[in-house]
DNA sequence: GCCGTTTTCGGCCCGACTGTTTTCAGTCG
């Protein structure tokens, strides 16, 4: 989706956001939130639109219309402007702690002056919120708490952000003539789940004009460092980007290099220099003479080391060393596996798109086979009935049968739905209503903070659902701003083994849930998987990349995932226990 | 502010939970 989009919605989303916290009608508020995810969603650049075709857009009428021209003219609108001078920018950073919303963290300005999660701490310790009305001491440390956790995602950015601000560096550094190679490294190679820095490698004989090309490129705010071999700047998202560039005959080692993770490397320097040898970004060398043995690429370096090339996701010296060691490097899922997604969204609940749109982007990316699962009723606000569902089984019966007839590349479409799991583990439908979806995704939307036993209870309970094929972001954290709940884990394993109810790997990068940390001991008590992207727009059928990266940073391979499988045997695996 | 009619203004995803409070505001999904 084009990046003016994306601007464009993020100031609608903050002129929301100051909207309501100034008072405003909540219901106005909520127009102007609607319109930036439709505007982040919509296909073409609003910036090329006149005002006519803004009109199209579902959510945006004239006055958005005109407020998005005002944004291309000048880069903002000036409501925004007004309100922006009346509350500073960290009261909205605020309302990131969890439990704080927009209201409090205005009474919390406009009566201690607090603006930001810093001056919070403080008036926290000093005690000032204790007369201040509302807050109670519960209050006070629940703040804590969400304080703490967002100290812990810090200026950190999710992997999409991370890989996007790579891309735009990539094109235009990889444009610069003489610039023979480039490619990330670092942790959004590995594909950690959040990234505090931007790694971007380069080959070239001349480094300076693919540094003096970043520095000049109009997200470079501000230049932190720069020199003939690394060049960082920061971007006017706040986000750090390292440039280095070497020479070709070096690249493999280099990159080795700046790929990491930085307890990889130790480990396998050591193993080099009780072989008498010596490896850095350079190459790998002989360590009494100096001589250099390789360099080129990364698959000379690790086999002069006497081991196989390990995967950048699994470069976290959690046992990759030694399994490479004795060629026991497991062959991972990777993109071109996955056939098809047992979880999305359209707009008859809360997705972007219609059930067309979906369908003919879902095929487009070539799957096998593809389920729609819009939310149950439980979930109030989605406003789901029995009889909503039932006419959206018809139209998805009657598309999948146009699919078989159109000459297209075939699909095979699957009627779902993502249910919810109640506090005691049951779900929204009794099992003969259940027993008419191909397929069920179930997942925990709210009392997060029930105690691990119940919380472990309700998650059996709901595996033992012979109609829940799949317990859908497992952990139900968000990146940074939710906590996991708390369930026990090996207990869970253990039920969704002995069941056949698969986990799923959630690949949006604000969830990638089931965090890959917890992928691999399930993997090893015998559950499977579901790499699934949740789509609830079309530009979220695009992020499928993390939820296989996070997979193979889990140590999976096709056979733990059930939807690389042929659709004959994820039938199968559907129709268990029935 | 947008939408869809009821075609000119009323309704807008709705309910539960929490912590605070004596009846409810704020937050969340």
């Amino acid at each position: 989706m084009p990046q003016a989009n994306d601007a464009v919605a993020a100031l609608l989303d903050e002129y929301a956001d100051l909207f309501v916290m100034t008072g405003g009608d909540p219901f106005r508020a909520r127009v102007y939130g609607k319109a930036a995810r439709a505007i982040a969603a919509y296909p073409q650049d609003v910036s090329q639109l006149t005002g006519t075709a803004l009109l199209h857009i579902p959510g945006v009428g004239k006055s958005i219309a005109a407020k998005v021209g005002e944004v291309t003219a000048t880069g903002t609108f000036a409501e925004l402007e007004e309100l922006r001078a009346d509350i500073p920018d960290g009261v909205r950073r605020l309302t990131r702690i969890p439990a704080l919303g927009p209201r409090r963290a205005l009474q919390l300005y406009r009566e201690l002056q607090i603006s930001s999660p810093e001056q919070l701490r403080e008036a926290i310790a000093e005690g000032k919120l204790n007369d201040l009305k509302g807050f109670g001491s519960k209050s006070a440390e629940k703040l804590l708490r969400g304080l703490e956790l967002l100290a812990r995602a810090g200026d950190r950015v999710l992997l999409n952000e991370a890989a996007e601000t790579a891309a735009a560096v990539m094109t235009v550094v990889g444009a610069v003539p003489g610039c023979q190679r480039i490619a990330p490294a670092g942790s959004l190679r590995r594909a950690r789940e959040s990234i505090g820095d931007v790694d971007v490698l380069a080959a070239a004989a001349d480094s300076a004009p693919l540094m003096a090309a970043l520095t000049a490129m109009p997200e470079a705010a501000e230049v932190i460092a720069s020199g003939p071999t690394k060049t960082s700047i920061r971007t006017t998202a706040g986000l750090q980007v390292d440039l280095r560039v070497v020479s070709l005959d070096v690249w493999g080692a280099a990159l080795q290099y700046f790929t990491g993770s930085q307890a990889h490397n130790v480990r396998i320097r050591e193993l080099a220099v009780r072989r008498k040898l010596k490896l850095s970004e350079y190459g790998l060398f002989d360590a009494e003479t100096g001589e250099l043995i390789v360099s080129r690429t990364e698959e000379e370096v690790y086999q002069r080391l006497g081991m196989q090339w390990i995967p950048p996701t699994l470069r976290e010296d959690t046992g990759e060393v030694t399994a490479a060691l004795k060629g026991a490097v497991p062959v991972l899922v990777t993109l071109d596996d996955v056939r098809g997604d047992l979880h999305s969204h359209t707009n008859l609940t809360d997705g972007q798109a219609s059930l067309q749109d979906m369908v003919t982007a879902a095929r487009e990316r070539g799957y096998e086979y593809y389920a729609i699962t819009d939310h149950a009723p439980n979930l109030v606000m989605q406003r789901m009935t029995d009889e909503k569902i039932l006419a959206q089984r018809e139209q998805v019966r009657a598309l999948g049968d146009r699919l078989k007839s159109d000459g297209g590349r075939p699909m095979v479409l699957l009627h779902g739905t993502e249910l919810n799991i109640a506090p005691d583990g049951s779900v929204d439908w009794p099992a003969d209503f259940l027993a008419g979806f191909d397929v069920c995704v179930a997942s925990v939307h709210s009392h997060f903070d029930q105690p691990r036993a119940e919380m472990t209870r309700r998650f059996i309970t709901a595996c033992e659902n012979p109609y829940v094929h799949v317990i859908g972001h497992p952990l139900t954290r968000k990146i940074g701003r939710r906590p996991p709940v708390d369930v026990d884990l090996p207990e869970l394993y253990r039920a969704c083994a002995r069941t056949g109810t698969a986990l799923e790997v959630n690949a949006h990068p604000a969830r990638l849930d089931l965090p890959s940390a917890h992928i691999k001991p399930a993997r090893d008590a015998g559950v499977k998987f579901a790499i699934d992207t949740d789509a609830h727009s079309l530009r979220d059928l695009t992020y499928l990349q993390y939820g296989v990266a996070t997979a193979q940073r889990g140590w999976l391979t096709p056979e733990d995932v059930i939807t690389t499988w042929p659709l004959e045997r994820l039938t199968e695996f559907l129709g268990r226990g029935r």
